[in-house]
DNA sequence: TAAAAATTGATAATAGCTTATCAGTTTCAG
DNA sequence: CTGAAACTGATAAGCTATTATCAATTTTTA
């Protein structure tokens, strides 16, 4: 299970693990469908291409290392968005992203 | 003032109003300079080019018509977000993207 | 005001990501 | 088996967004 979503050519880096000889427009294929059947969604971030992750997790936010530019799943949510939607919007889904150092490279830092 | 953050393109419009047979390239140039110098940040979300904004206002997130695209500012912060960072990680910023439908375009829907 | 430095718009070039193509392979129904 | 359909990897092609280039113009400096 990975830490958190994947770029296409992380998946396939990934993929090739158990997979060797894998290409990566069978990853993009793959994406694709899973995307359109709902299966799959998209995180985009500044500074990269998207990555993916597969939507039958619980909900959950991320927190990207701006040292490692890794990307972590965090759990939970902190909840009262609706207060932050104006009048006559209709909310449907939210994203949360934390920005800042993760414990390895914070801890790199010290030494 | 914008409803919300620009991308380059729509900065370019807009700035052609006033400037008019502005180029793109200014507009990438400056952009890097606020950047740079921390005056303007980045928003990136999925399916279009990243967007801007003006670093000098009070801190917000944004919400995005799923029907229009358009992207709005909204005020406040839910907060209780060191909740979610987990242990040994340094929270540094975040980014809350809401997604939904805008007054004007569930007005039409019911129509 | 004259020379140097900085900025501009147009556009060519680049870069990166994503999709299309295609021949070879696998799967599967009958 | 056997033929049709689906799938595969490699790679060419396409597409966008961004950057580099350059001659012309503007600004700055002394």
């Amino acid at each position: 299970m990975a830490s958190g979503p994947l770029t296409p050519a992380e998946i396939l880096e990934a993929a090739r693990k158990r997979v060797p000889g894998m290409g990566i427009a069978t990853v993009y294929r793959n994406l694709k469908l899973f995307l359109r059947s709902g299966l799959a969604r998209e995180i985009a971030l500044p500074g990269s291409s998207s990555r993916y992750e597969l939507f039958n997790l619980e909900h959950h936010h991320h927190f990207q290392c701006r040292d490692c530019l890794q990307v972590y799943c965090l759990h939970g949510c902190p909840g009262g968005l609706h207060a932050l939607t104006p009048e006559g919007f209709v909310l449907e889904e939210h994203e949360i992203v934390l920005y800042g150092r993760c414990a390895g490279c914070n801890l790199d830092y010290k030494m």
